[in-house]
DNA sequence: GCCAAAAGTTCCATAGAATGGAACTTTTGT
DNA sequence: ACAAAAGTTCCATTCTATGGAACTTTTGGC
């Protein structure tokens, strides 16, 4: 009872019309532009960011300066409001689940783990870091709670990308060791690996990961790590009342 | 137009029609319900809640769930969608943070202070100058925005290390009071004094600072500016979204 | 296992809300 | 000081969001 459909920005082809409403759609485009924004942006930016009227965002962020979702600074530039900070805290209250990630997480890093993070599918092609703790070694990389990444990069993101739609029959053995490590040779200087976590009906929830420097992604570190981190990832399975199974089930 | 209402407790009432876009309005409203909600909420739930039809609740969250906002669970409960999170984390980042404290710097100086700054944790032992604005009276000192400086020199650093992780208890003192001023006799010749700044849910997001020669900085002139600086930090609090709290914390 | 009640979903004519764009005011930059 | 860009107001027209009926599915009592 824990599935979830949080809807996928895209739809192959032809997306845009799927009976919602139109203004919510255009108010949440607002939102998005503002979200992706590096900065405070004025009314001309959103009006172009989004291609609606300025007559428009005026009066859609007028609705959403009034929850708080939007905020206007004396210098006339429109941010995101506090309201949107509230929401998350309301996440975080809503998924008690997260304090459990945070403590298996926590625990990794003082035994001595690289950074742990533990990573969801987001859309079809990208996954979002949901959680991070910084490792006490040296934490240079700038990978922080809400990142959105890419599936072709690292350990992490191919075992995301084993468990997502499409399947991609070429993971089929990272699907069924349920676990993924950096071959090393990257030029990026980064490593990783992960391991799976599922929810109920055996559904795929999201990868526990520990990342690092990949010159200290040695074979006998990763050997080290892969039980604990597998067992980790397993007991996170088990809050999520999913069920261990050594062999994959074809459907939910 | 005759709305059902349900006797709702919440929203007061002035909810007055303030020239917005009232479909948004509805949208957000539904985002309140699942925000104040204890747990997943049913279709009827919801309708109850903010006092729309079924049907138009349901219209409703068709876009807040391909935005993410909204996601429904296999049991047919509707919650907070990944997208809020996403959302809190954008908000995290491109906080404006820089553009409402370069004011209060600036009123600080025009005041007659010493040189102003904001200074961040960076790392665990180190932090850094975010901005800086000199002071009207002479002496340039040689920190500049973007200078990394140790966290056992100064009162600044010692408020940051007061906060930092892991804890030093030897500062609690210091993270009582949320103030530090240097005793004087360092032989830089150099002395500050640094109230601490908040974030949401009570996170220490940094220190402002006011620095300058130690022999300005007499146990007068560290009196008559305590509450001046302290009251500053607490504006850029607020504008931060963060809350004052006067009593004691036992977390940061 | 059956039935009644509640919850969820689909559909549509119509009211009225949201829209685009013109006109106007304010701010910015040179 | 001036021109250009940004921001704001306003309104007739259009198209969308709405209420509510009808229908399907799920829940729960017995």
């Amino acid at each position: 009872m824990d599935k979830i459909d949080a809807g996928s920005p895209e739809k192959s082809s032809g997306d845009s019309d799927k009976g919602g409403v139109k203004a919510v759609d255009r108010a949440l485009m607002v939102m998005g532009a503002l979200e992706r924004a590096p900065g405070p942006q004025t009314l001309t930016d959103l009006s172009v960011a989004t291609g609606l009227y300025k007559s428009a965002v005026l009066r859609l962020i007028e609705s959403l300066k009034n929850a708080g979702y939007v905020a206007r600074f004396s210098n006339g530039k429109y941010s995101l409001g506090p309201g949107v900070f509230r929401l998350g805290a309301a996440y975080e209250r809503l998924n008690p689940i997260r304090e459990y990630i945070g403590v298996v997480l926590n625990n990794l890093v003082s035994e001595g783990s690289e950074s742990a993070s533990f990573h969801a599918p987001e859309g079809t092609d990208s996954r979002i870091c949901m959680m991070r703790v910084d490792s006490h070694h040296s934490t240079l990389d700038r990978i922080a709670e809400g990142d959105i990444l890419p599936l072709d990069r690292g350990a992490t993101g191919q075992l995301i990308a084993a468990f997502g739609t499409p399947k991609d029959e070429r993971l089929e053995e990272v699907r069924i060791a349920q676990f993924a490590a950096s071959v090393g040779i990257d030029d990026s200087g980064w490593a990783d690996m992960a391991a799976a976590v599922f929810g109920p009906n055996g559904k795929f929830r999201g990868a526990l990961s520990l990342s690092g420097p990949a010159v200290r992604f040695t074979d006998a570190m990763i050997d080290r790590w892969r039980p604990r981190i597998i067992n980790a990832a397993r007991n996170i399975t088990l809050e999520l009342g999913g069920q261990i199974s050594s062999t994959r089930r074809p459907k939910a």
